[in-house]
DNA sequence: CTGTCGCATGTTATAAAGTAACAAACGAGG
DNA sequence: CCTCGTTTGTTACTTTATAACATGCGACAG
């Protein structure tokens, strides 16, 4: 499937076949997780399929409103420890400037997302790659960087009208 | 001063003169705040001194418990109003994926700051540049950047020992 | 087939971070 | 010296996140 390959432009900002995104993503998930033996839980399985239901971050006690609406928990460490697992297995990042989280739409592949998020609809969309300017401070000064966050914020195309 | 125009290598990483620095800020942070009609007060002041005592990232409940240890104040509104005020005239800037605050080191000059953050002792340097990267993506799909937080997690070079 | 070990879930309780709303005080202009 | 906008004081609450421990479930060794 050559979608999986394309990286731009946005799957969050324009129209595309929304059904196959989710199914593909969800396989994939299921791949990468029983691979490293780890089990990809009915719980687990479904907050990502809510993430991939819109490319929009969700905090989580949205996430966990609706597991509970769907009997599947209603504490917070439900949530907290589907979206952990997601996390660590790099299916879903999390949005640090909204305390929010949002699926991955290239898992798989290593990467150093930055994130557009619009502050109207909260629509995320990842970018690849790293712009790593910062890379080259960081060695001047002997810091050795570990994770980067980049995150940009403003008006996506539909809410700019 | 030509202090005052240098950007790197970062004050949070080295030896310098503190003393001077703190002066120079909270000097520089009296104008600019008066300048503008707003008004610099004590707990604002000492705010951003505590900021400017370390350069490390301090919480919110952090900076309250210091106030309330001299009187000025100990509820959450009085440390959150005074990060507000001083974030808004970019004398301190909030890290995000630290829900926690350093004071700016090179206030006047607009910038987008990115930060190299310890994992370990949580300082915090401040880098100038925009990594533009991701303004090709966004001009690209049509998303209008307002803001954009750059934060780059790891060990600096004490922590690396 | 069954014990048991490790992963996963359920639950209680609480910590940490942040804000809404309104009343009182302060201070620079008329 | 009044009054209006800014700042502070305070109560109460919301949102976000985690620690700790009990229970359940499933694979596989014997």
């Amino acid at each position: 499937m050559s979608d999986s390959l394309k990286i731009a432009p946005s799957p969050a900002m324009r129209a595309y076949d929304h059904g196959r995104c989710v199914a593909r993503v969800l396989d994939e998930a299921q791949a990468a997780t029983s691979a490293s033996g780890a089990r990809f839980t009915p719980v687990r399985r479904r907050v990502l399929e809510i993430l991939l239901e819109s490319h929009v971050a969700l905090g989580a006690y949205d996430i966990l409103k609706r597991l509970a609406a769907e009997g599947l928990g209603d504490k917070p460490p439900v949530a907290y420890r589907a979206l952990d697992f997601l996390v660590e297995h790099g299916l879903v990042h999390r949005i640090e400037s909204l305390n929010a989280f949002v699926a991955c739409m290239h898992p798989g592949q290593t990467h150093n997302p930055a994130f557009m998020i619009c502050r109207d609809c909260r629509a995320v969309a990842e970018a690849p790659g790293a712009p790593d300017a910062i890379a080259r401070d960081a060695a001047r000064i002997g810091f050795q960087v570990e994770t980067t966050v980049v995150e940009a914020e403003g008006l996506c195309p539909k809410c700019q009208k």
